[in-house]
DNA sequence: CCTGGCACTCGCGGGGCACGAGTGCCAGGT
DNA sequence: ACCTGGCACTCGTGCCCCGCGAGTGCCAGG
């Protein structure tokens, strides 16, 4: 266990080296944080946070870096989330009160964050799966040919084009669409295909063909990849990393552009507060020197998906947990409001 | 006016560099191009090109560069779109085939010219006023609330929700959804607002808020800003750009993802073949040392939306342009479809 | 109008060097 | 047992200098 005085140099090299960006020294450490000991006392300290995997030297006569294990210990125990300023909090809230739809505050939100924290902004679609539905509408295109529009309490559309095998009457889809929807209409996705299980038996031998196609159509909806969207913003931020960086923005922009990654990687944020990951916690090569700041969001007390800001491991964390939580919160209401 | 020579010499500059990426000088040009004369004669030529403006260069002792005005010269005399190998189309067919709804054509359709361009994609939706309604829903949300849903036949769908002035009843909001859809349904959106004008009228005095109100906001959608949305990806191929890039690569991001931005340059591209912005020809700072090439796509003859890529300006040209213009003419193909 | 020759320019890369921030260690003080 | 000042050492950074070579412009002759 480490002494109380090395965590706080612990604590203040990972300040300064936020600020700075540049490798911390013992003596900038006393002359900026009052540690009331000598820069020689600091050094020690210094060696032993070093020993213990902390802190790190990039090379030998230079200052020290926090280690992804120094950023954890930081995450963990030195550090609170920053709240925001009153202002702060009013700018949010009339910058997402202006979204028309879904995607709007989807869109609007990735640009807040990206803001706010000056990094690049994740944001999750409300997933089908912890959502209810609110209707589902079948449109007919052509004689055998139907469209499916889910609805969800959470104002997502998603929408198939079914070809059936035989041709249907108008009469046949209307009565599909409403028993379909007096049995699914405010249940939760997960008990739809419960739900429908018995659905085909109530209808003539004619339409079961129909019934049956458009069935499938929805259950296959539910479980798809694209069950799940994101959006991503403030990639520019990206360019104010590191001097070195393009090594360092490529895999990043790359990992940002596989949705299936960054589904992954939120999917394991599973601490229903907040996650961090640092480092190479990330199970994703290209985003080893990142850290990810997660959390779920929703209508209610439960959270219907997720959203979060990726940044470089020297990011500052209290302030992105404080901006990531505000804006988690706020979307939360907006969402229940629709 | 130019010799043929000359022109022959531009091109070949024009091709070398955007290979090398390196300036060209008059020994290199005469040994990989079968110019048929002597360097000191290109030299000759290169400096009347140089002070024509077509060509420059970065520093005194350097080979030469095209200018923005040489690579215009270039690309409306001088090169031919270069068509697609059978296989990268039969690649794109596939790949596009297997989208399941607009999302996600367009989702692929922005990593497929992604990928064959190696430059950042940009493709926008189909754009409502050149598209024609499929179905108007109406959704009661609760005793004064209603949620309105487009959809279009390019299987692109929008969403409002709309709170009236008093509550209604179920009986109403159906006869407002039969009512409006046997007006707008397979009519182009511009005609909306001239079709429902006398709407209001042939409903009782009690229906009349919930009817107008529903069909205000229906009016609005059409004009405002969301109107128009767009896909972008690729962006990780910005990394290629330059050795220099960071200043080249931030404002680039910026642009790209100010919606509007975009909008406004793809908006002014008007050739109803293709439309090659180069440079400072973009009329916006972070993109004028790029060049976007777009296109527009349709289902039909008629453009619905516009897609393209914005690179270096020193680019493949031939390349690009037929990629693009072959993934505009596939995406037109699978949005019939749909 | 093309060509070979020639002098000139200048960016690039490498070697050498001085500076200074930062370290580790030690001996002495509390 | 712990803190401190002192000291020698390391090593990365910035700088200057210089030689190389690609590329140019110009000119005189074919």
């Amino acid at each position: 266990m480490l002494s109380e005085r090395r965590l706080e140099v612990l604590r203040a090299i990972v300040q300064d080296y936020v600020g700075t960006e540049e490798p911390v020294g013992s003596k900038a450490l006393t002359q900026r944080h009052d540690l009331r000991v000598s820069p020689a006392t600091v050094r020690n300290d210094m060696a032993v946070l070093e020993d213990e995997g902390y802190i790190a030297q990039p090379h030998t006569s230079a200052g020290r870096v926090p280690t992804d294990k120094g950023y954890r210990l930081f995450v963990d125990k030195l550090a609170d989330v920053k709240p925001l300023s009153v202002p702060e909090r009013r700018a949010i809230q009339n910058f997402l009160d202006g979204a028309v739809d879904l995607d709007d505050v989807v869109g609007r939100t990735v640009r807040l964050l990206a803001q706010l924290t000056r990094q690049v902004a994740v944001v999750q679609y409300p997933s089908l799966s912890r959502s209810t539905v609110r209707h589902v509408e079948l449109l007919s295109l052509a004689p055998a040919r139907v469209m499916l529009v889910l609805i969800t309490d959470t104002g997502r559309v998603e929408q198939r084009v079914v070809d059936c095998p035989a041709p249907f009457g108008d009469t046949s889809l209307a009565e599909l669409r409403a028993r379909l929807n007096a049995r699914v209409a405010g249940q939760r996705f997960t008990e739809v295909p419960r739900l429908v299980l018995d659905l085909p038996e109530s209808f003539d031998t004619d339409d079961r063909g129909l019934v049956q196609t458009v069935l499938s159509t929805l259950l296959e909806t539910l479980v798809e990849e694209t069950e799940e969207r994101l959006m991503i913003g403030g990639t520019a931020n990206l360019t104010r990393f590191g001097h070195d960086f393009p090594l360092t923005i490529r895999p990043v922009l790359e990992a940002l552009e596989e949705q299936v990654v960054m589904l992954r990687l939120m999917g394991e944020a599973n601490d229903p507060e907040m996650t961090v990951s640092i480092g190479r916690e990330n199970a994703h090569e290209g985003l080893t020197s990142t850290s990810i700041v997660t959390v779920g969001y929703g209508s209610g007390d439960e959270a219907v998906a997720k959203l979060g800001v990726v940044g470089p491991t020297r990011m500052d964390y209290p302030g992105t947990m404080g901006a990531v939580r505000a804006v988690a919160r706020y979307v939360g209401q907006i969402l229940a409001e629709k």
